[in-house]
DNA sequence: CGGTCCCTTTGCAACGTTGCAAGACTTCGG
DNA sequence: CCGAAGTCTTGCAACGTTGCAAAGGGACCG
């Protein structure tokens, strides 16, 4: 019953392949009862389109792609969910993959399977670097999440990193905290998202005069919460702990907050915690966490906006790099120290 | 770039159409000069097949399609997680679509778009009944999830939700809780979830001669934390407030922890909680949450097998009805009440 | 009444791929 | 040296759809 062709309606309705293919697709001079004949041989046989062969004819899928690292981490869900509504407005649907981070598999999303599906793709790259990604970048509309490549290989998309670490920060020393470590450096990524977040706490800690101190900058094989928790456990065997911490996403920031709990350490009063993303976990955690929101919605709309321009053909040459905003949301977790 | 075809691969390699097929799709009997020839043209050319052609031709897409109602919820996200993992290793693509439980866009997603694309479809019904469900079925093959059908509509995979809510409360009976109020009534959906879980929930309590109390059965209109944290609000106005509550969802119990500790009691202390679903969060809130884990990676993997067994043309009649298996993960959340 | 224009319908070809079956050429056993 | 059984290569057609261009028919204008 699926799989009736626009022949066959026409046999029914006695009419040319043709004229069924202009009712279907609201071709304006159709004779009334024409119309009227196919659309109940359309109903009749319960047709629908093969959206391979208009694929094909078309050379549109009417499909975006979006490729994340995680799609079970919370910020990147969050965003998926985003991008699957806004993509309903424009009557695209959602391709979801994921790469776990890994280079090859990045570069086999990027130069492969998806790119013959997919006519965009929104990408959220781990592994690979600005090179790598240019010679991936040739063939489809492509908008980079999170990534500052600033060398205009693709749109891209990312809140002022720098900006937000520094808020973060300065929040915490204007709350008169005088020891404050960070949590989620990634070395090992060619990502400079977490160098961006760095760079802002560095700077921060420098005007406001605080000595820096490079024990207090914890790297992290993953962004998870058993990664902030192990983090957080280090932090407090130096023989002078931080009493503030800021973590580069909010599940290394529940993660570090559980281990300082398990220390038998209060959070806010003993130490102070914000994290980054505003993941729902984090205004329902106890306490509830304070953190850097991006505008994931608005993170979605655009990246939609980029690669409509990039299909309607405008637009073809500069890249653009686009900053959404972004602001930070107080809670309990770097609340006054001292008092519980 | 991207747009080459196997007749620009042909020219320049000076063979026909068919023989650079041949090689692009590991026919054996192509000899070895020639095969050189073709596989140096098509790296030169960059060639990608077109994946709508080859659809088109072949009849098969290679996608499957998740349709959950949301992707944000961390139980669906980790399940789309395991599902896109699993299916990569038979190389198949998973497109993710939500539908917020709405059940007129969940058949919209069920006969309609994402029906043309996809080769088979996991589906994890919140709005439609069994007879809807039987409609849609017609065309691809459909794995169900979550939803006890029960009449051999389609495939299906779910725990014992019965048998789990028994655990869960008995697990509450047995640690010495008196008066145990259940969180997550959904009466105004046809899914059977919720139901089911009640139905677990009540039988425990009348085995341990408990008395039942309709009060204590709260219902919510979604499955996330501020209706979690809703309905123990307002538990905690009944004039004899529950000392336990099992929730349906890790969500629910998340948000009504919190709200009985902005309430000034303690858990476990004061009050026990048990959730359901085994998200991450849950792991690593304070205090820790008592859960039911279903087996999800099973959840996963069943269900691409049975749609492989639908596509292989094997058993084309019987619908399965898989259990999966699920275990209660005592944390500290339901730990002894009176002491801290 | 002839010509022009618009409305409606249609046939043909093409999108890029692969199934089919036959053709061209080689090898081998008798 | 012939026939059979391979190995290798190819042309043709088809999957279901839509762009193009033209044909048939009626209405309207001069």
């Amino acid at each position: 019953m699926g799989d009736m062709s626009l022949k066959d309606v026409a046999a029914i309705a006695g009419v040319s392949v043709r004229t069924v293919s202009n009712v279907v697709n609201r071709f304006p001079h159709v004779a009334p009862d024409t119309r009227a004949r196919v659309e109940r041989a359309l109903e009749q046989l319960n047709y629908r389109p093969n959206l391979a062969a208009r694929n094909l004819r078309r050379g549109r899928s009417g499909l975006i792609g979006l490729v994340v690292p995680e799609i079970d981490s919370p910020y990147f869900s969050e965003v998926a969910a985003h991008l699957v509504l806004a993509a309903e407005e424009r009557s695209w649907t959602v391709l979801v993959d994921q790469t776990g981070g890994d280079p090859a598999r990045e570069r086999a999303f990027l130069e492969g399977a998806a790119a013959g599906f997919v006519d965009g793709l929104v990408f959220s790259p781990w592994g690979l670097g600005a090179a790598d990604l240019r010679r991936g970048a040739e063939d489809i509309p492509l908008v980079l999440l999170g990534e500052r490549t600033s060398d205009g290989v693709a749109d891209h998309i990312a809140v002022d990193n720098v900006a937000a670490a520094v808020e973060a920060t300065e929040h915490l020393i204007g709350s008169g905290r005088r020891r404050i470590a960070a949590i989620g450096l990634q070395p090992h990524l060619t990502n400079e998202t977490a160098r961006l977040r760095l760079e802002g706490y560095r700077a921060s800690l420098r005007a406001a005069g605080h000595p820096s101190d490079e024990q207090l900058e914890i790297r992290v094989a993953a962004l998870h919460r058993p990664d902030g928790a192990a983090a957080m456990r280090s932090l407090l065997t130096l023989p002078e702990p931080p009493d503030a911490v800021f973590c580069f996403n909010d599940q290394l920031a529940l993660g570090a907050m559980r281990a300082a709990r398990d220390a038998g350490l209060d959070v806010p009063r003993d130490l102070a915690v914000v994290g980054f993303d505003d993941i729902e976990d984090g205004r329902y955690s106890f306490p509830s966490l304070t953190t850097v929101s991006p505008d994931k919605w608005a993170i979605a709309v655009r990246a939609l906006e980029c690669l409509a321009e990039r299909l309607d053909g405008k637009r073809s040459e500069s890249a653009r790099d686009i900053v959404v905003s972004h602001r930070l949301i107080v809670r309990e977790s770097s609340g006054p120290a001292g008092s519980p």
